[in-house]
RNA sequence: GGGCCGCUAGCUCAUCCGGAAGAGCAGGGGACUUUUAAUCCCAAGGUGCCGGGAUCGAGACCCGGGCGGCCCA
């Protein structure tokens, strides 16, 4: 039987106390009586007197404890490294000139049964850390930090948005019909007796909304990919994917980077950051640049998607790129685009006029068929975002996702299938469009500078322990 | 899936050429009225990831397996 309190009448949080009363002498007391509570992270008893540094959310506060002027005096320098403590006290700073509480009284609002790793090193061990994230959490301070900062994002993403006009709409994410794109979990739905898979993407479900009559519309959400796991893949993660009537994909550039931008802003109060050491410029606006224009000048030969498809594949295999078995010039280009181009981007850039190939949901650049009016926005050699104005024709769709399925029998595990809902959905008509996702992982582990995917993950996937 | 690295006390790490286990921190006991990674004293703490092998002798060498990390696909 627990005899913890139910409540504790908290009036002040560390960071509070910094604030308001930092102007305090040494040795001089405040007369405020504030009431703190955290976690006791360090405990230097001292015969007569105690001293506990207490942590909660907004930082750190010295808990000043003394024989004299302490309730129950004894127990409060037994407390061990992590125990949960209210304090009550006025707010004093020590001979010694750091900023505390007095404790007049106090109460363990919870005891720990577990140590949190070294009290000055943490837990290293990563297994450790992401299976005991909670400890993670208290032990290592920067792992807080770089989560708040995902937090943040999610927010500021939201906040924008909202601000703009879009409405936040949720979508199935138990899906009938696998759309395409990658490999999909599956899971069954017990008294339907169907088979089910987890979305990878929300996207022909948003654009249905659209076609229902919401003009501007997102989904921040979570998205599932039976994939590998690794410093840049956890298997559920989480994108915002927005649609706009009306718009084209240039205007959907615009709306990118200004979003972008200013979420990255409101993380980090700057749009000039840094990763990994390296100076990075997030300010908009940002170059926009063709494929071909980028292939084209990395190779210094002209290449397009009208390029011999045979001269392709030799760039290809003189770039180290992989062979391509059933691949037309626009797999082929792209694949030349990911080998050359790719690892050279740093600051953020559009990427523009996609294959149509690779492209099965994207509208017709006006004046070549080949190209899609498509771009993504590549940032520190990866891709950030993807966009385009989107296909509206039905029948035009329904030949695309022909086409898929023509790939996908060919060995494209990836291809699309078709989507029979979907396209009579564009048989109501759907307005024109532009269409947008964001990976907001990765864009997390840009703001918070971290480069493993966990670190912006509150709970990432893990093998499940044997025992 | 392939390559490389790692696995020793609750945590972070040592153990040099193969001679059989060490420290700091945490946890336990004690001292201390201005500490702040407090300090000092005492005691305790081990399936050296698991299983084989060579050796008089293995945490260390060899083989297989497990788990984790990084890189590549």
């Amino acid at each position: 039987m627990s005899d913890a309190p139910y409540s504790f009448a908290h009036t002040t949080f560390a960071a509070d106390v910094h604030a308001q009363f930092g102007h305090l002498d040494t040795g001089a007391s405040s007369g405020t009586v504030v009431a703190v509570a955290g976690r006791a992270m360090l405990v230097r008893p001292q015969g007569k007197l105690a001293f506990v540094t207490l942590r909660d959310s907004t930082g750190e506060v010295q808990l000043f404890a003394s024989q004299a002027d302490t309730q129950d005096f004894e127990r409060f320098g037994k407390l061990r490294i992590g125990d949960w403590v209210g304090a009550t006290g006025e707010v004093i700073r020590t001979r010694r000139g750091e900023l505390s509480v007095k404790v007049a009284e106090w109460v363990l609002l919870a005891e720990t049964r577990h140590g949190f790793g070294d009290k000055w090193l943490g837990i290293s061990d990563p297994d450790l850390r992401y299976r005991r994230r909670e400890a993670d959490l208290w032990a290592n301070p920067d792992a807080r930090v770089a989560l708040s900062k995902r937090f943040a994002l999610t927010r500021a993403v939201r906040e924008r948005l909202w601000a703009q006009g879009f409405v936040e709409v949720e979508t199935p994410i138990l899906n009938a019909v696998h759309s395409g794109g990658a490999l999909p979990f599956s899971t069954h739905h017990n008294a339907l007796d169907a088979d089910f898979t987890l979305r990878i993407a929300p996207e022909l479900w948003l654009k249905r909304l659209v076609v229902g009559g919401y003009e501007r519309v997102f989904e921040l959400g979570r998205l599932f990919r039976n994939e590998g796991i690794s410093p840049k893949h956890n298997p559920e993660f989480t994108t915002v994917e927005v649609y706009a009537a009306y718009l084209d994909y240039k205007d959907m550039m615009t709306l990118t980077e200004e979003l972008i931008a200013g979420c990255v802003h409101d993380v980090c109060a700057s749009t000039s950051i840094a990763y990994q050491g390296r100076d990075l410029d997030m300010a908009a606006p940002w170059p926009r640049r063709t494929v071909a224009e980028l292939v084209s000048e990395r190779l210094s030969t002209d290449v397009s998607v009208h390029t011999d498809e045979q001269r392709l594949r030799e760039l290809l295999a003189d770039a180290g790129g992989d062979a391509l078995a059933a691949a037309g010039t626009g797999k082929l280009l792209m694949a030349l685009f990911d080998a050359v181009v790719e690892p050279e981007i740093w600051d953020p850039v559009f990427v523009t006029e996609y294959p149509l190939e690779v492209s099965p949901l994207a509208r017709r650049l006006r004046g070549d068929d080949l190209l899609t009016e498509r771009f993504e926005a590549f940032c520190v050699q990866r891709e950030l975002a993807n966009g385009f104005s989107e296909l509206t024709d039905p029948d035009e769709q329904r030949k695309r996702f022909e086409a898929q399925a023509q790939a996908r029998a060919l060995g494209d595990d990836e291809a699309f299938e078709l989507d029979e809902d979907f396209v009579v959905a564009l048989e109501y008509g759907l307005p024109p469009t532009a269409g947008l996702g964001i990976g907001i992982d990765r864009l997390a582990m840009i703001v918070a500078d971290v480069a493993n995917i966990r670190e912006v993950v509150p709970f990432p996937t893990l093998k499940p322990r044997a025992d």
